[in-house]
DNA sequence: GATGAATGAGGCTTCATTCAT
DNA sequence: AATGAATGAAGCCTCATTCAT
């Protein structure tokens, strides 16, 4: 019993968090007003994070790691980057429709100067990109003059930018919909032909 | 003589601005840690500046209308997209490579919740993009079916992401080539065909 | 226990608020120097006070009307001037013993330039002394010539002075006696006969 | 020449100052806003007093002196006080309807926290109180059992509170009568018969 | 476990005063 | 004589964090 009202009101925290600091970036979300959000006292927030850097970079790394696990399986089950590219962009699409905020998140936390993304993540995301490169070279849909930085250039930047414009206005964006992952795959596939 | 320290004052501070929020961001950067690093004293910087948003939006603006009157005139002398293309990220590269504290500040600041954009600056960027896309559909280097918002999320987030990436490391980052203007311009073209 | 803690506490700090706004004014009173002769941090009293002249007004306005209410009553409940005045009088050289600061501080205000009475206040003076003038016209104690301005002057100019007088040296003042209250409330009677 | 033009811009400077004391209250003067409203810069300011309390000090001694000595000279000349009432009203009225910023100057600073009167113009005062009861005992026209603060009470409290009344709104204030000079001076002999 | 009272460091800003020109 | 650039101390306020209850 105990467990569940702890467990709930971790999640609400996390939301609350997440929710903030997607509003407000890192360093202008306060603990005390995530706290509040949350219904919570700070005092139980420190409880169970030791610093505030310390809950939103826990918040950050289970998620990630969601992504990535994903990520990592479909590099290695797509046979074509066109493939890849669809099931990327509709797995990054859908969960964006569902939970706006913590897609929103996990993208904005890289541009946040006020917040480190640990290197470790970095190193990840390079080598996903030399995973997919060499797979685009081998299946010849991706030209052999690109780089792994190219990769990251397209399949990064491309959906985040389509993200951010849409999510912006939380109130009343546009949903993201299939003709939108037709659509920026077509856009990220010819990019690098 | 007055006059001429005065400039280089000014110039140190708005270097040391620039400096500091490509560093820490806009909410991070103190005025005092501006100040020292500007060699002059926080009391001075506001004989010049009303507050800190003020030194900010001041340099923004004096800057960003620099690039998007260059951006306009580009937009409008360029007869092909292909032209258009390579001269905007000629444009945008080379200045990275001369001023590459401006150029991450001026792009930063977009994504930095803690500093807002004139809504003015957003309305300017959305205007050259569906100049862009009608040129592109009356020259068919651009798909019909594309949108000024695809035409954002590729000429804006492509440079944007391949500049964060070589400037993140300010002290030992990759020069940008003549090379990277080639394929990248390439990359931009061909996701919109 | 947190309770009466805390009740202390805020006690303690309109305590200091008003002794150090009756000794150097609202504009020169710190609100650091207020917390430390408080013996509370300056973050504390942000906790229950949103800003320095929130603090400042609640005591007023709390004090204020405690001094109105009494005045109205004893407005309404005398029959002739002269009981009101040696009411009044009396009511106000006694809480000036017992509280010297506070009545000081609710005086002195009034003639603050860092401080701005609420007008709604103003207008609470203005009407006491128009019912007190047609009482005193009534009864004939007062020359029907005189104004709401003239009955200002007199029953809110001499008592002030008085307990200025008096109080300016807290450490050695002279006791307010009840010689004084006849005193002055002759004198108040009669100024306006 | 050299020397009118320094006249003139000490009389701005002397007018700047005591203007803004009237609006703000000494503390929230401010020396540039002085300098700037008297149109010379703070540095000269500087070369004539040596610091803000002394440019405001110097004021208000050079103006207290003039109305001391006509006071005293009122005071020495006037058998009754009825007459010295008399003139001691209409030569604060027509003063104040002359120079109100400068009179009411001199009033509030009195009560200004933020700014110290000398004791030496103080003990005048006193001075000034303890003949003015010496006449009136003489004369009959004050009772016997009144002191010199009673006299300060009625003569200094009387017309400070008419005239702050009057001149509180400088745009559109009410002129000072004659009128006001007979009512509020019988005002001050009957408070004291 | 859970609270929120309490702290204090640090951030933004103002302003009296000095001094090179 | 006159300026105003420049300083730095001090003021108001916020917020991450701790701890007694």
């Amino acid at each position: 019993m105990a467990r569940i009202t702890d467990t709930s009101r971790i999640e609400n925290l996390e939301d609350a968090a997440i929710e903030l600091v997607v509003e407000k970036g890192y360093s202008s979300s306060s603990v005390s007003d995530i706290a509040r959000n949350a219904g919570i006292s700070a005092g139980y927030l420190y409880s169970h994070y030791k610093s505030k850097e310390d809950l939103v970079l826990s918040i950050y790394e289970k998620n990630i790691n969601i992504f990535d696990e994903y990520i990592d399986y479909i590099i290695a089950s797509s046979s074509t980057i066109n493939e890849f590219a669809r099931q990327f962009l509709s797995y990054m699409f859908g969960k964006a429709n569902e939970f706006p905020h913590l897609v929103r998140f996990l993208l904005l936390l890289v541009f946040d100067r006020t917040f480190d993304i640990p290197a470790m993540r970095l190193d990840k995301t390079r080598e996903q990109c030399r995973k997919i490169l060499k797979k685009g070279i081998e299946t010849g849909e991706i030209a052999a003059h690109y780089s792994p930085e190219d990769v990251y250039i397209v399949y990064f930047s491309i959906p985040f930018t389509l993200l951010e414009n849409r999510l912006e206005n939380i109130s009343g964006y546009r949903e993201i919909t299939e003709a939108d992952v037709d659509r920026v795959s077509g856009m990220c596939i010819k990019a690098l032909q």
